[in-house]
DNA sequence: GTCTATACCCGGATAGAC
DNA sequence: GTCTATCCGGGTATAGAC
C-alpha cells in the first residue's frame, strides 16, 4: 500500500506541507491553522481532505516508519548481517528528520490507522540481523532509539563523541 | 542544596500539587489553571510563588533527577559493581512515575536553572559501575532510557517479556 | 475545494484591589 | 497571599454559502 492508495492527490499535497512544517518547527508547531497558512488556504478547508488533525499526523508517522524501513532494508542489502551498518542507517535516517522522528516515536503508535504490516516491516531488518532473536532485537532497538532520542533532546554533554558510544553499543550486542 | 533552600514553604506545596497533577495526567495536563484548581486558588496567585510555568516544571525535573540519583546510589550501595542492580533501579524508578520521567527526559534539560551538580550526580553511579568509561556509560544509559521510554509509550508489542530484553542488554554491556 | 462566520474551549500572563 | 478583571493569543472543529 502506497500513498497513492491511501490519499487523494490534494491530500498528498497537504501531507507534504504538514511534513515540511513538522520538520522545520517540530510536532507542536503542526496546527490546522499553521498548516492551512502554509498552503495558502483557510483551516476549515483542510477538513474536506482529512477527517481531523490526527489523520494528518498518522500519515506523517506512516511516512517516517516507511522511510526508516526503507533505509534499513537498503543497509541490510548493502552489508548483509552487519549490525553496524544497520545502526548507522537507523541513526542517519532519524537525525535527518529529528522532529519527524519525534512525532513518530514519542507517543503510542496509532496502529489501527497505519497501513497493515508497516510496523512489522520496519522491525524486520533488525530482527534478521539479530538471527531472529526477538529479545536481542528489542534490546538493540532500545539502545539505538535511546542514542537517537537523547541526542535529539540535547541530553549528552555538548560536543561529545557519540560515534564511540554507538560503536561501544554495537560491539556489545554483536557477541 | 535541597528544596528547603530553593523554595519557600508555599512554593513547595505548589510543586507537590504540580507533581501529583503530572503523575496523574501527564506533562501536557500541567497548566497554571489546572494547578491552581487543584490547590483551591486562582491561577494568577501562582505567580507570587513562581515567576512562570517553566519554573514549576524545572522544579519537578530537579525532583525527578534527584530521586533517580538517589535510587541509583542506593542500588550501588547495596550491590557494588552490579550493573544489573543499577539497571533494575533505574527502570523501577522511572516506571514508578512514567509521566514525571517523560517531563524530565523528553526535552532539553534546563541546565542553568537546575541545582549545580545535580546532573553529574545523577550520572555518577552508572559511570562508576562502568569503570569510569564514559563511552560505555553513555551506551548503557541510552539502552536503559530506550527500554524505559519505549515501554512508556507502548511501543513494544502487548504483553511482551521485557525482563528478558533488559537482561539481554545488561549482559551485553557487562563484557 | 474553498470560503466566512462562528462556536467553543484552552492557554500564559499582568494590573491593581484587598 | 489571594482575588477579580482582563488582555491576548491559540487551538479543533462545524455549518452553510459559493
Amino acid at each position: 500500500m502506497t500513498d497513492q492508495d491511501r490519499l487523494t492527490p490534494r491530500a498528498r499535497e497537504i501531507a507534504a506541507a504538514a511534513r515540511t512544517l513538522v520538520e522545520e518547527a517540530g510536532p507542536e508547531a503542526l496546527t490546522m491553522r499553521s498548516l492551512a497558512d502554509r498552503l495558502g488556504i483557510k483551516a476549515p478547508s483542510l477538513y474536506k481532505h482529512f477527517p481531523d488533525k490526527s489523520a494528518v499526523e498518522t500519515e506523517l508517522i506512516a511516512q517516517q516508519l516507511a522511510e526508516s524501513a526503507e533505509a534499513m532494508e537498503a543497509a541490510a542489502a548493502r552489508a548483509p548481517g552487519a549490525l553496524a551498518a544497520l545502526a548507522d542507517a537507523y541513526r542517519a535516517q532519524a537525525l535527518a528528520h529529528p522532529h519527524l522522528y519525534r512525532l513518530a516515536t514519542e507517543r503510542p503508535l496509532p496502529r489501527h490507522a497505519l497501513p497493515p504490516g508497516l510496523e512489522a516491516r520496519a522491525a524486520t531488518p533488525l530482527l534478521r540481523v539479530c538471527g531472529d532473536d526477538v529479545e536481542l532485537a528489542r534490546a538493540v532497538w532500545a539502545f539505538a532509539h535511546g542514542m537517537v532520542i537523547l541526542e535529539i533532546h540535547g541530553r549528552f554533554p555538548e560536543g561529545v563523541d557519540l560515534a564511540t558510544a554507538w560503536k561501544t553499543g554495537v560491539e556489545a550486542f554483536k557477541r
